[in-house]
Parts: structure tokens; C-alpha cells; sequence
DNA sequence: TTTTGAGTTGTTCGA
DNA sequence: GTCGAACAACTCAAA
């Protein structure tokens, strides 16, 4: 019999339970099927991205991957009958969308006589698993670590796969078409694990303290390759000891777990503040605001650091994870924008783009999510700047404009009075007056 | 049920 | 220059 093999965050061959699954059904037919916000909501880089991992899937399965176009409660249908399949084997989505979304399927595959398998999850322990001992959901990370760590996970043994040949049957992009666009990092299989050994063996050990370094070539940068399933999370941890290193990476696999649980157990949190008494702090919405907004998205706000983390993103897709921060609390510490407002920004620009990790991310920063975080967290992004790009090299890299300034002022070029770049734009807002404005708007909220 | 301790990532001020 | 304390109050987890 055939069986499909519907990919959609589980662009791998290795360690691949759906895949496993379908084979043990008959000849696997490898779909991928094109769904509107997939490509509606992504930028150029991203779909870039999406196109590699694909095309590299495509020859590692033979040239097999058949693209259809969505929606998928149509296609899936209309595919398994065309190909004469009677089961889907999938990895489960357990974002809001991609589970209602399964739920449709499963019921039109099921009036089609077709079996939905959900045979994997894109995490190690799947969302919903780890419990107190009441059995209700942990909403603070320290503690859900602790059970994590207890739980076990198995990983699924190369399967002998026989990809069926039914001709060329796809429908739909098969690339990126009319724009040039290159992916920004390589995204097959293969690549991604000649990252994970270069990177490991060179930058583990000093992950701790080199993760915090935008300059440095710190970070796994797998966060790509582990969203759209390149990479399997379990496949990360049977490779990492007891190092302190290797303690800090697991622990950050764990955060992204983490916030899918939560955002599981409470999927309103996509776009809703989870802590619904943060519903009531003062924010600015107005044209104004939207102009602020603007220039924010441009990467011109005069403060360099979170100038340079976005225009990396803009550049490259990708922000590393320290910038993030800082950035994020520019926008909603610095310029009072609702969260939501950079959340989506990041979704549409980050290759890494993930709802859960992105959205309660900037919750986390906003102060609105898990871990009632402190009302005076205020990141300063001089001195952020200054203690994690001591010699401003990760600004001079993204923003030209500061290339020729000298270390001392790098990080607050203004300054330099008559000799700051005239390029560069002066600071749009007054970092000291705006922390204290944020600490007048939560101090409100918490009604003193 | 009640109580207790703890909570990713910071900044500033004053000694 | 370095260092520790202060910066709210609240919710969550666990005993």
C-alpha cells in the first residue's frame, strides 16, 4: 500500500518518526504542500530558506518530494485518492493553527477512508507531557526543567524506505521563482550537522559566556533547522554531556520547549498578554506610534546596537539571541509599542521564525508572560551594548555607518558632538526619560 | 489548606 | 573602579 508521507516540520530523513511510520505502511510517497500564510507571512529570506531545506530534501529522497498546493483540508484528499494512499504520517503541529488545521484534515481524510498517523513531535518530551504532580501544567521554567530532565525520549531507528515513483506530480512553486533570493544559511540535513560538530567541538565549552557575544561566533545557529524539523531536539541531546557548556545548550533546548508547552496548554497566548492584569498598561498606539514603529522596522534609531541586531535580521534573517533581547526592549520598554507590534515584525523577517519561542519571547520582555518578571528590568542599551560588544565589532559589522568610530564612542556615537557620523541618525528618544516613563506605566498597572 | 521560598538574561546609587 | 543593596508586589511550585 502507499502511504504519505506529509512533511511539514520534519524536513529530515534521520531520526524521523512519521517517516518511519509511512514506510512501515508500504511504498512512502514525501508531500509538501504549499498553504497560504506559509508564504504570505514570510519574507523573502525565509521562503528562501523553506526552498533549500526543500530542493535538499527532494534529492536526498531521489527526487521523490511532491509539492501540492493547500489549503491542506483540500489537498490532502484529493492527493491520497490521485496516488491510491489510505494513511498520512505526520510529525504533530502543536502551535494553534497547525492543530486546528490537523484536526480539519483528519476529519476530511477520514470521510475519504484515509487514516491521519500522528507519529512524531517536533520536540523531545511533547508538549502537554510534563505535569506537577497534580497533574496540571508548569507555567515557570526552572521547575519544568527539573521534570523535563526526567522524562524520557526515544529516538527512531533509520528506517528502510521505498519511495514510490508516481511520475512528476507536483503542483505549484518549486522554487523561488522570479526573485534571486540565496538562502542565508545552508539548510539541508547535512549542513546542518556539519554545524552542529564544527560548532560544538570549537564553541561548547565556552558557550556560557560566549552565547552572550553577538561578535563572536557563539551561538549553534541551528534555530532554523531545528523549526522546520532539519534537525530533531532529541538528536541535539544524545550528543551533549555533562559539560557546563553542554548543561547551558540543553537548558536553552529546553526553553524552547518550554514555551511550546505553554503555548499549548494555553494557545490564547499567541497574540494575548498571558498575565491578563498587563491588559490594562497604558501603551502607544497612534500615528505617532506607527511612525516610531516605522523607523524602528528601518533599523534608524539611533541607538547602534539595536540598529545593528536589525539590520542582521533584515540582512540575514537571523538576530542572535542576546540582541533579541535588547531590541525587544527598545521597542516596548523604550517606545511603548505593544509587543504584538515586534512579535509580528519578527515572524515575517526571522528564518527561525517559531510562534511559540518568538511570541512568548517578547512576553517575557514585555513583562506580560511566565515569570512575573521585575518591573525594573530595563535593558540600557548603551550599556548592553558596551558589556556584551566590548569593541563594538558586532556594530561596525551592520552598521556602516559607525564603521570609523572609535570604540569609546561606538555604542553612543552622539557623543561625539560635531564629529558624529552625519549619516548615522541622533537617538529618536531619550533613553533615560523613556525607562523612567515605562516605570511610571507599570507601576500603574500594578496599581502601587 | 497554609506556608514558605523562589523566580533566565538588569540598572543605579552610594559606600 | 568595585561591590552590594535596593528597586514592588505577585504568582507559582512544593512542602
Amino acid at each position: 500500500m502507499t502511504a504519505v508521507w506529509w512533511i511539514r516540520r520534519d524536513m529530515r530523513l534521520a531520526d524521523n518518526g512519521a517517516l518511519v511510520s509511512a514506510a512501515a505502511r508500504g511504498a512512502v510517497v514525501p508531500l509538501f504542500v504549499w498553504e497560504d500564510n506559509l508564504l504570505a507571512a514570510a519574507g523573502e529570506i525565509r521562503r528562501a530558506f523553506v526552498f533549500e531545506a526543500l530542493r535538499s530534501l527532494d534529492s536526498a529522497t531521489g527526487g521523490r518530494l511532491v509539492y501540492r498546493v493547500g489549503p491542506a483540508v483540500d489537498a490532502l484528499p484529493e492527493f491520497c485518492r490521485l496516488v491510491g494512499a489510505d494513511s498520512v504520517h505526520i510529525t504533530e503541529d502543536f502551535a494553534p493553527w497547525g492543530r486546528a488545521r490537523d484536526r480539519r484534515v483528519e476529519r476530511a481524510l477520514s470521510g475519504a477512508g484515509v487514516e491521519l498517523v500522528r507519529a512524531d513531535t517536533p520536540y523531545a518530551i511533547a508538549p502537554g507531557t510534563v505535569r506537577k504532580d497534580d497533574g496540571t501544567p508548569l507555567r515557570v521554567f526552572t521547575p519544568f526543567y527539573k521534570r523535563w530532565l526526567t522524562h524520557e525520549w526515544r529516538s527512531h531507528p533509520d528506517a528502510d524506505v521505498g519511495f514510490a515513483d508516481h511520475g512528476d506530480l507536483s503542483v505549484g512553486p518549486r522554487g523561488p521563482g522570479g526573485w534571486s533570493a540565496v538562502s542565508p544559511q545552508p539548510a539541508s540535513e547535512a549542513a546542518a550537522w556539519d554545524r552542529f560538530e564544527s560548532w560544538s567541538e570549537r564553541a561548547l565549552g565556552a558557550y556560557k559566556q560566549d552565547r552572550n557575544s553577538p561578535a563572536l561566533d557563539g551561538t549553534s545557529m541551528l534555530s532554523a533547522h531545528l523549526k522546520f524539523g532539519i534537525i530533531h531536539p532529541r538528536q541535539l541531546l544524545q550528543r551533549l554531556d555533562a559539560s557546563a557548556g553542554a548543561d547551558h545548550f540543553r537548558s536553552e533546548i529546553a526553553w524552547r520547549e518550554f514555551y511550546a508547552d505553554v503555548l499549548f496548554h494555553l494557545p490564547h497566548t499567541t497574540w494575548q498578554n498571558l498575565q491578563p492584569k498587563m491588559d490594562s498598561m497604558r501603551l502607544d498606539t497612534d500615528a505617532a506610534a506607527e511612525a516610531r514603529f516605522d523607523r524602528f522596522c528601518r533599523g534608524e534609531t539611533g541607538y547602534p546596537i539595536v540598529d545593528a541586531g536589525i539590520r542582521q535580521m533584515l540582512g540575514s534573517g537571523w538576530m542572535h539571541n542576546r540582541v533579541r533581547m535588547i531590541v525587544a526592549s527598545f521597542l516596548v520598554k523604550d517606545l511603548h509599542l505593544p509587543w504584538q507590534w515586534g512579535a509580528r515584525f519578527f515572524m515575517e523577517r526571522l528564518v527561525d521564525a517559531d510562534i511559540a519561542s518568538n511570541n512568548h519571547g517578547w512576553q517575557w520582555t514585555a513583562g506580560t508572560g511566565t515569570d512575573a518578571a521585575p518591573y525594573f528590568r530595563v535593558f540600557n542599551p548603551v550599556s548592553q551594548g558596551q558589556k556584551f560588544d566590548p569593541t563594538g565589532e558586532y556594530v561596525r559589522r551592520w552598521v556602516p555607518e559607525l564603521a570609523e568610530v572609535d570604540t569609546k564612542h561606538i555604542h553612543e556615537p552622539w557623543t561625539l558632538g560635531v564629529f558624529a557620523p552625519a549619516d548615522y541618525p541622533a537617538p529618536m528618544v531619550d533613553h533615560a526619560v523613556e525607562r523612567d516613563e515605562a516605570l511610571a506605566r507599570y507601576k500603574a498597572v500594578t496599581g502601587k
